[in-house]
DNA sequence: ATAGGAATGAGAAGCTTTTTCATCTGATCG
DNA sequence: CGATCAGATGAAAAAGCTTCTCATTCCTAT
């Protein structure tokens, strides 16, 4: 079903882009992913894809807009299948947790700041860190 | 006057500490440095410090909460003197301007939101990207 | 001034990510 | 279905940014 994507996308639908997509739809557990993560689950499934090749098309995919890059503090970008409506991301700093929210409150009031501050908004990150309810609870 | 800053971090006042500041605070027009131009400015002043020193030196600064890193995206962090009050940041993705603002209304809902999550929230980042008033006139 | 611990500079090394290049694959067309 | 060839891939090298190592130097407290 994704093969249409790849090729809306201008991409050759190849052995490798297949592998990642299904990676990334998987999401039972995880919906967000550096290049590591995904290299390793590759191997798990006894894939021969290298590194390289998983950087590569993350990064096409990003650009043909089938994923998100997010920059959490980690250092390492993050990407996640680019489905369902926008939202922002709250992280526990001790266990990695990642959860999400959508708050139209902050989205309109990024975009007054924006305009009044004479800037044609692009984008915007927001995350909020934090400590999960669960780690909390072990404390 | 900043001897008494490192001091009270725990700090030895040395020459590389005492320089950085300086460029810290010099701040005629740049407020966010990255180490490396920290490093360059320190070159340009006839200083003979190590770049390795620069990176110590700034993440000692942040951990005393002297200054405060930004993870633009630029990819590499960012540092700024951990003066005034809390503020976020918008960014100009042509030129790398950088504009700073303040939103209670942000604020109060990211305390709402990390509330509602069940997270103790501990921190938060918030970036604007956009194009700016002098480069859109460009276009 | 002296001594001892902390700080520094230079370079090596670490990590994530990108690039290079020879080889391979998949879309197209006969 | 097989040949063709641009595009894709894997492995390894390299690029950025940042941290670490270690011999040497510099502060600070006597
Ligand atoms: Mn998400
Ligand atoms: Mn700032
Ligand atoms: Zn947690
Ligand atoms: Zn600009």
């Amino acid at each position: 079903m994704e093969s249409k994507d790849l090729r809306k996308a201008g991409l050759k639908v190849t052995l490798p882009r297949m592998k990642i997509l299904e990676i990334l739809e998987a999401a039972d557990d995880q919906r967000h992913f550096s290049a590591e993560d995904v290299y390793k689950q590759l191997l798990e499934a006894g894939e021969d894809i290298g590194l390289a090749t998983v950087y590569r098309v993350l990064t096409q995919f990003e650009t043909a807009d089938l994923v998100m890059r997010h920059h959490f503090e980690s250092g390492h970008s993050v990407f996640e299948l680019n489905r369902g409506p926008h939202h922002d991301h709250i992280l526990c700093v001790r266990c990695g947790k990642v959860d999400e929210f959508v708050d139209e409150t902050i989205e309109r009031r990024q975009r007054e700041i924006a305009e009044n501050s004479g800037y044609r908004m692009t984008d915007h990150s927001l995350y909020i860190y934090g400590i999960c309810e669960a780690c909390q609870s072990k404390e």
